[in-house]
DNA sequence: GAGGGTGCTATTGTCCGACAATCGAGCAAT
DNA sequence: ATTGCTCGATTGTCGGACAATAGCACCCTC
């Protein structure tokens, strides 16, 4: 290991210099413009030409650089139109976003369920307080629309109830705080409604208590139905011999 | 608006058939392969020519294609290597892209802050029943870095005990969910300690009994000390004449 | 035989030029 | 007012090109 002196002193370490490619500079121009604001919600991207003019490169380096953005959802275009809109991201696509995350990364059942247990009561718990006239409308719609003969439907109609919750919070954190964890509950509820004949009329009776709660502006009580309907989940997972520990899936 | 016959049974509705352009259809394919798990986590993918020459398109359009998925992070390349391999989601990136997308959705503090006070006293109690000998050596390891003179590196600090405390819950769903909500945090956290005086003082001695309780096991306890500290943001948000209300925005 | 340099090949990043399809607008015809 | 037509602008896709370089097999020296 010792060498001689001329060789001992070389490795002054440089850092390995990022040469990031052209087309993601651009995107992070573009990135950097939208995220501060330059570039605000409904405005129209230049022509890929003029972009491509701006910026000194290629027309295809920044098409690519327009894919990446793209699939973040900041940018889209709106049915049928050519020119790029620049865009907030859609609630739902960054839940998928999530849920695929979080499927591929071997989350289980188990995980999930603790996630719904720890999030939904104190939503609840919010949108007893602070919901509008026109929530309670909406989850009333989904609760009267319960005990659908079809599994997928009923579990969607489950999962959409708990939608609807979230957005009675009138909270962007919340709302999008739970979207992935009811994409990824899912695919096993369906199972379990399926597999449990009384699995349906719980879960209606539950919404319908939660709905009550709702109404009479009862934090506590929508707080406790709704822990109550969350633990019946879990209790009917087991029922219905579904294993806790097994890995989530993404719906089809 | 009583129309003539004719007139009135018109729309038998037509759905806007959708054509997707090809590099989306590649990437939905390239996406599907990922999901089912046909491709796994190291894999690495065929030359750009190659998959050109199998889906019969050109390489531009496979590039494309690449770019989607490469900014979702299903697709990356390791350090100066060639081909694409496939990969999971890294978990700071998906909390990037949400911080990001909650940020343009105009969140408030308050938001924030409330996802918070939802979030952490559970995820408290979780690691205090769950948490390993490491986690709590990582946890001390960062309450002892605690009181740093440079603001940012303050805020930074405390965000990161509470990456820690998820850590310790070995819930990947708690990990990822609150990471963007500590994300969106530290800006406003970063002010309130340049602000006042005692805020360090205050978190360091909340962090110290936390990781008490988490040691002792003692979920009640790590439970409440953390809704004191969480409260206890508010409380110098407050102080420090921060407006909860007002839109978070992203760290520098 | 081992270790180290060296050239080859495959692959990516970027560019250029081209063309069909189509959207929007303007304009004409009905 | 609706329809049809033309035209320019723009996107989606293609083919080909070339410099830079990562990976690899090869060779050379010791």
């Amino acid at each position: 290991m010792n060498l001689p002196d001329a060789r001992r002193r070389p490795t002054a370490p440089f850092e390995p210099l990022r040469l990031e490619p052209a087309y993601r500079k651009v995107a992070a121009a573009l990135l950097e413009r939208i995220t501060n604001r330059s570039l605000e919600n409904g405005d129209r991207l230049p022509a890929e030409f003029e972009l491509a003019r701006q910026f000194g490169v290629n027309r295809s380096t920044i098409r690519e650089a327009l894919r990446e953005l793209e699939s973040s959802g900041l940018l889209r275009r709106e049915r049928g139109s050519k020119l790029m809109m620049v865009s907030r991201p859609h609630p739902g696509a960054v839940a998928d976003g999530i849920s695929r995350a979080l499927a591929l990364h071997d989350v289980t059942l188990r995980d999930v369920w603790e996630g719904l247990t720890i999030l939904e009561p104190p939503i609840a718990e919010a949108a007893a307080r602070r919901r509008h006239g026109s929530d309670l409308e909406a989850l009333q719609a989904v609760v009267a629309s319960a005990a659908d003969p079809d599994p997928q439907a009923a579990a969607r109609q489950a999962a959409e109830f708990f939608q609807r919750l979230g957005e009675a919070t009138h909270n962007r954190v919340l709302m999008l705080g739970h979207e992935p964890l009811l994409q990824l509950l899912a695919p096993s509820l369906e199972v379990m409604i399926d597999e449990l004949a009384q699995a349906r009329t719980r879960i209606a009776s539950a919404q319908r208590r939660i709905v009550e709660a709702l109404r009479d502006g009862d934090a506590a009580a929508a707080r406790t139905w709704t822990e109550k309907h969350i633990r019946d989940f879990r209790r009917g997972f087991e029922l219905a011999g579904i294993d806790l520990g097994r890995r989530v899936h993404l719906p089809a």
